[in-house]
DNA sequence: CCCCCTTGCGAACAGTTGTTCTAATACTAT
DNA sequence: ATAGTATTAGAACAACTGTTCGCAAGGGGG
């Protein structure tokens, strides 16, 4: 992308403008009084240039025919659970997605565009190791196996733990790296590890 | 609300289907043709009831003038600039709102509909007492002074040094307080502090 | 200097588009 | 059935709107 003159990035910011304010975007002559320009043929202009740069969309031959590039994509995210350290970790369902009280509405820039994307609340501090605290949301993706190197959430069998921590699998044993690292990391037995889900993203909301 | 007709359900379904599609709303036309209707005058009855209704807002006289009144919360929130412990913190300027390349879409529900929010990115694990790892997002909102309780960015002039910390003015001398309560606050002197925002939420992506 | 490219200006054209009017049809309650 | 309301149909109009064309001003390079 070139860097856009003055004019164009004028144009470029009234457009958004309007449309955050209209629900539907401006003319060309609209955006000619907006932007104190003297004739369409500069707006038409300066939009082909836009365009080729690829910060709009356009129609042409449609009035109003402007669609913004950036992705306006909105997912709503269930909260299907709580996290705890001594409780089992919830598992999605495919109801999880009908029948959720909660949910949270998020962009598809936090989840990655991925699929089947779910929430837990975070109840108790025993993640602070993981850098999450009480009340934090965990954004999580359903999986049973883990790359080495991802966050995700274990269930610990044998001490009955839950637990978010980023998984390596060596030799004969699992690491599970905290995600602090002036933390050790722990080592458990593979057998001892039931991996519950991928961590993609943490949400802390203050008041 | 009144219950919709069989028409009306049909142009609004079209009318979001041909936004999210298009990224612009359809002109009377476009719904002719797009729910099988014989005359603009029924859709623009039927537009008439819609907008009665509360179901969408219209701008007369102004061609594709329909704005969805569902869902229009999306916010743009500019990444000014890094937090980092040895840097000064960045604070907003009246350009950070247009002429900030990096940003980050986010729904009302993240930032609690508050004006003028904005995003530094974090570098480095020097806030990790404050349950904050490099490469988070911090959404900020500028404010000079601060509540008790509120967590806040301050600067500590005499140590030269930035941190998240929970903010309470005590008798003579301000204590800051790290989100992880395991650890201890600190305390310094008023004339030390210099608050810089106010943290509304925590972000973190993890791939 | 000239040439080429970018940018700006004004006007005119043709297709698009919201609006309105009249008439017809369907439906409901009395 | 009858009156009244809700809905549909078609057409015509005036304003809106994207496009295009000719022209000119500026700027950089040969």
């Amino acid at each position: 992308m070139k860097p856009l003159s003055a004019r164009q990035t004028r144009i470029l910011q009234f457009l958004h403008q309007f449309f955050e304010e209209k629900g539907y975007p401006p003319s060309i002559r609209d955006m000619v009084k907006g932007c104190k320009i003297s004739s369409t043929s500069v707006v038409e202009y300066n939009l082909r240039i836009l365009e080729r740069e690829g910060y709009i969309r356009r129609d042409r031959e449609v009035s109003r025919g402007i669609e913004l590039s950036r992705e306006r994509r909105m997912v709503r995210v269930p909260i299907i659970g709580y996290i705890a350290a001594g409780e089992p970790i919830p598992v999605p369902t495919s109801d999880s997605w009908s029948l959720v009280a909660d949910s949270l509405e998020l962009t598809e820039e936090l989840t990655g565009g991925k699929k089947e994307v779910y929430a837990l609340k975070v109840k108790g501090t025993s993640m602070v190791d993981a850098l999450i605290n009480d009340g934090d949301l965990v954004l999580m993706q359903h999986v049973e196996t883990a790359e080495n190197g991802e966050m995700v959430a274990v269930w610990l069998k044998k001490e009955k733990e839950a637990t978010l921590k980023r998984f390596y699998l060596e030799r004969e044993r699992v690491r599970l790296q905290p995600a602090n690292e002036e933390m050790k990391p722990i080592y458990v037995n593979p057998e001892d590890v039931e991996i519950q889900g991928r961590v993609i993203g943490v949400i802390r909301k203050l008041e």
